[in-house]
DNA sequence: AGCTGTGAATATGTTCACAGCG
DNA sequence: CGCTGTGAACATATTCACAGCT
């Protein structure tokens, strides 16, 4: 019977989305178990890591074997609430929230945007797929009318506090946010930011530092 | 004369980011000076963490008074490399890098997108806003030849490893990789990933522990 | 006095190394 | 034996608390 282990940190819970990736891959090849050290060569961590992380949760392996690959994988999917369809609610209807919309790997995962909102007028009665755009001043009935837990954000800056606060009253829980923007939200919201430039930027300054054109000197590296 | 102190972790890189963000608001608010505690407040984070991270790269306050938005923008631009204009090679004309293109924040801060590049005959030829689309077969002139460092990765995940080698190859140190998989690349490359599905997934867990569904009621046994 | 800059203390995350089970 | 699961050792990151400029 599992007890409550430790509390899994959010790289912890990062890193399993990971695993599970990997472990599709590795069924996909047909493979049946695989080794703590295979599943961290495939994610760019350790075995010491994967198995901690693991153990968080329970013990999946069998010692001398390995990992089952199909269990564990739905074992991952449980522990990581995909055994079930998350209603979505998309607010902004640019050019990102377009991309998120047609994204397949949110479909694959159980996510469905089931609404999309924008203040546009011009976009209001559009249908992307089989989804009507409509008018943000519907968003809590529609929202709350559907039970929806999950908002993607992509508004620009200025509205997205606002927005926010619409979307927490309406029932949401979880944000995805990609407006440039800290949300001042209750903390029991989770609010999981997305910001593009800073990704870019993080990019610059490794470059930026790496002046040397030598290959060799660097930065703390761990020799395998 | 700036001394280096210690090494600054890859959190106080992200967080610089959200500093200077930060400080570009001030600054249009029309403030003069910010205290460590202000600045804070905006990021999400404690006036301690903001003093430590820039003490990383210098000192850049004045005791009993603050920092001086001005100044201490132009510094944090420096440290993050974006006092240049970075020409960046966008792998991927789909859904994801036509958003990315239109990315108005991307501009603000010196990146261009100046090469797209994809492998689809009918995308080739098209123009975006003042951008040709190229086939991917010209992906080593054109990056090499505009002295290209950077990249922007959003080819599906079969064709991702291929494409970066080639992007190394013809000479660029860093990826913004899109694609979910793993990117086996020399080690002075830097690779920096988003991966969207990973995001919900994180967002899911946090709320399917909040109210978990009675079926899987298999773990946290104890409380709460 | 006010607020930064920073060593010391604490908290958190990762790696080691080995006991223990298949 | 082989490989997991895990406490202990280690490494890193954050917070505290106060000395030291302005």
């Amino acid at each position: 019977m599992p007890r409550r282990r430790s509390k899994p940190s959010d790289s912890t819970i990062r890193r399993l989305s990971l695993y599970l990736r990997a472990l599709e891959g590795l069924e996909a090849e047909g493979e049946a178990t695989v080794s703590s050290e295979l599943l961290a060569e495939r994610v760019g961590t350790t075995a010491a890591q994967v198995r901690k992380d693991l153990s968080h949760f329970g013990s999946f392996g069998k010692r001398g074997l390995g990992y089952q690959v199909t269990p564990l994988q739905a074992r991952l999917q449980d522990i990581l609430g995909l055994g079930r369809r998350w209603p979505v609610v998309l607010v902004g209807a640019g050019r990102i929230g377009s991309a998120l919309f047609e994204y397949p790997h949110f479909g694959a995962r159980g996510f469905e945007i089931v609404t999309i909102l924008d203040r546009d007028p011009n976009k209001v009665g559009q249908r992307w797929g089989g989804v009507e755009i409509s008018h943000i001043s519907e968003l809590e009935s529609l929202v709350r009318g559907a039970g929806v837990e999950l908002a993607i954000l992509t508004v620009p800056r200025e509205g997205a506090q606002e927005v926010a606060e619409a979307l927490v009253t309406a029932g949401v829980r979880g944000i995805l946010n990609f407006a440039p923007t800290q949300l001042r939200l209750p903390p029991e919201i989770e609010v999981n930011d997305v910001n593009l430039a800073l990704e870019l930027e993080a990019l610059s300054f490794a470059l930026h530092l790496d002046r040397p054109r030598a290959e060799d000197a660097d930065f703390g590296s761990g020799g395998v």
